[in-house]
DNA sequence: ATCATATATGTAATGATTACATTTAGGGAA
DNA sequence: TTCCCTAAATGTAATCATTACATATATGAT
């Protein structure tokens, strides 16, 4: 997707596309890494040197607000962003740290008890440690 | 399970049971309501007004490394508590803000392709509307 | 009772995040 | 173009959770 492209998937969400949100978004969308606010906006100084964390910090809630972003806590209290594709779980390796994103069928996660409850989000979190770490 | 019980749990587990280790423990034991750092400091210190929140830290760290205790982070950067007793997933209401526990039957979460991937931990974050709000 | 060590406390530092006020940029109207 | 209005971006300072570290207190063995 380029710039051109971004632009317009960020107006059709009322959004209107600057360019540092341009390259926010695009930044989330080509490395999906699961950034923190830190990692955008260290790797994006050097492209935009009048870029502010501030900046960072209003865009990225501006994307969730429109529902192109959403954000989840793993273990540390930082926060760490991604677009939002389709649903999936997040896997940690203990020993790496490399956080993988695991395909997550529609499971039904409520017994029949809480049927009666309406469920709007699920975060899965997986922790262990991956395959490459296990060789 | 009274004071002298959680004294010998705490032992059990190479902890020496100090007062404000046995109430916090009990606390979290008699609670269960996933309470902050907060929460227990101001809970407690009308029980234990010396109590410092440096010492609620540190007894919830010791409890965590003995594996008596885990925290989890649900979308605020603010850690929550709770003891370890079986797995279980957590629902919050967004009208209410309250968490519910969810049990959790033992589901496999990776699909075939990660079958290498060993897992240790793994937490389930619900978020939508419970029954009561539904009403 | 004394001393050594474990436990608890207080203060200050750190790091993520937000609040707020100021500056800058972009888009119309004259 | 120039002027003006509003949206966007920035910087500074504040807030909140957490940790680091140094000090004080309590406990237990001798």
């Amino acid at each position: 997707m380029d710039s051109l492209t971004i632009a317009e998937q960020l107006t059709v969400h009322g959004i209107k596309p600057s360019y540092p949100r341009i390259q926010i978004y695009k930044y989330l969308y080509t490395k999906k890494n699961h950034p923190t606010v830190d990692d955008i906006y260290n790797d994006l100084i050097e492209e935009i040197p009048t870029l502010s964390k501030t900046t960072v910090y209003n865009t990225l809630n501006l994307f969730i607000e429109a529902k192109l972003v959403k954000s989840f806590n793993l273990d540390k209290n930082e926060k760490r962003y991604e677009i939002i594709i389709h649903d999936h779980s997040h896997f940690q390796c203990e020993r790496c740290n490399k956080i993988y994103d695991i395909p997550c069928d529609d499971i039904n996660l409520l017994p029949k008890e809480y049927e009666g409850f309406k469920v709007n989000e699920k975060q899965i979190f997986l922790k262990g440690i991956c395959e490459e770490c296990l060789k």
